[in-house]
DNA sequence: TCGCCCATGTAACCGGTTACATGATTTG
DNA sequence: CAAATCATGTAACCGGTTACATGGGCGA
C-alpha cells in the first residue's frame, strides 16, 4: 500500500495527464485546459511545485529537452510508483458529501487506464447517492405547494430545492446512458 | 460605496442568515446546514472567527443572553452597514467561469430581501451564460460520433463533455422555470 | 512595435478544514 | 451509562490563487 497524498486533487490529475503520455509543466497545463478546462482548473503556482514533489516521490522523472532561446523544456513522466499512486486514488470512493461530480469527472477520465468494469461500478455508484438525494429533495418539496406558499422566502427555499431537484435528475439520467454505453463497449470487447 | 472583504464567501453567507433574522454563532450553523446545506457548508473554524471580524468590521453586533449551565449565547444581529456589505455582494455579477452555481443559488436564497426584478435579472443572467456555454458543447460534440470513436480515451472524453451538456442543460431548464414562477409573483405583487 | 505565446518558476497570501479543548445537559 | 447535543472557541495545517519575475520568439 502507497500512502496517498493526502486531498491534493491538483496532484492525482496531474499524474492522471501524464499517464496519458509524457509532458511539459507547460503542456500539462495545456492539456487540462483543453480537456478538462470546464470542469477543471490548475494554476501555474500550484503545477510546477507538484512536479518537483513528484519527482522527490519518485512518482514521476523528467528529462531536459534542449529549446533554442526558449527555457528548456522539462519532459515528465509518470513512473510505476506514480501510476500506482494514481490507480489507489481512482479506486477510493468518492465521499458521499456533496460538491464531488468533479472528483467523479476527473475519475471516470483518467479511468480510462483502467477496466470497463471499474469505470461502471464507479458510475452506478454515482447513480445511487443521487438517487438518494433526489428522493430526499422529493420529499421535501412534497411539503411546498406553490399556491398556499404565503412567505417571499419560503419561494427561495423552493427554488434552491427545485435546482437540487433537476440537477439531481439531469446527474441520474446521465449516469444511465454513460453506463449503458460502458455497457456495449465492454460487451463487443468481450466479443472480439 | 463600502470595501468589500475579498472573496470570502462564509462572511456573506453569514450576513445573509443574520439579515434573516439575529442568532447565535451555532444557530447560525445550524440554519445553514437545513436550509442550504446540500450546497453549501461552513466550519466552526470559519463561524467563529468570521463573527468576531464582523463585530469589528461593525458589520454586526451581539448581545449577550444568559444560559444556565452551558456557555452563554451570543445573540448577533446584522447591522445596517452589514446590510450595505450583503447588498453590494448580492448586485456582484457572478463570474463568467465555472463552478459558481452555488454562489448564483447563495445570492439567489438570499436575495429574497431584495426587488423581485432583481432576482429576475440574476437568473437571467445565469441562463445566458449557460445557454452559451451549451452551445460550446455542442459544437464540440458534433465531432463525436460514438460509432465511429476508435481509441477508448475518446469515449472518455465524450462522457464528460456529455456531462456538461446535460447538466447545462438540467440549469436552463431551472432558470426559465424559476423566472416565471418570478415573474407571475410580481404580477401578483403588482395587482395588490 | 505592441502584445501575445512559449516556458520556467517563486513568494505572499488566504479561505477553509481538521482536530482539539471545555464542560454541562439531555436522550436512548 | 454512554453518546449525542448545546455552545463556545483556537491552533495548526494546507490546497490553491494571485501576482510577479525573466526573456526570447513571433505574428498583426
Amino acid at each position: 500500500m502507497i500512502a496517498l497524498p493526502k486531498e491534493s486533487t491538483s496532484y492525482y490529475v496531474i499524474l492522471g495527464i501524464m499517464s496519458l503520455g509524457a509532458n511539459s509543466g507547460y503542456d500539462i497545463k495545456k492539456k487540462i485546459e483543453a480537456e478538462i478546462g470546464y470542469f477543471y482548473k490548475v494554476s501555474n503556482g500550484q503545477i510546477y511545485p507538484t512536479l518537483k514533489k513528484m519527482v522527490n516521490d519518485h512518482s514521476a522523472n523528467f528529462v531536459t529537452e534542449k529549446n533554442d532561446g526558449r527555457p528548456d523544456r522539462k519532459i515528465y513522466s509518470i513512473t510505476e510508483k506514480g501510476l500506482g499512486i494514481l490507480k489507489e486514488w481512482l479506486a477510493l470512493p468518492i465521499d458521499l458529501q456533496v460538491d464531488n461530480e468533479n472528483e467523479l469527472l476527473l475519475k471516470l477520465y483518467f479511468g480510462s487506464i483502467e477496466p470497463i468494469q471499474n469505470n461502471i461500478a464507479l458510475v452506478k455508484s454515482f447513480r445511487e447517492i443521487k438517487e438518494h438525494n433526489l428522493r430526499t429533495y422529493n420529499k421535501i418539496a412534497e411539503t411546498f405547494n406553490l399556491n398556499s406558499i404565503k412567505q417571499i422566502p419560503e419561494y427561495y427555499s423552493f427554488f434552491t430545492l427545485r435546482f437540487g431537484q433537476l440537477v439531481a435528475k439531469a446527474y441520474i439520467d446521465w449516469s444511465h446512458e454513460i453506463i449503458k454505453v460502458l455497457q456495449d463497449l465492454d460487451e463487443k470487447n468481450k466479443s472480439l
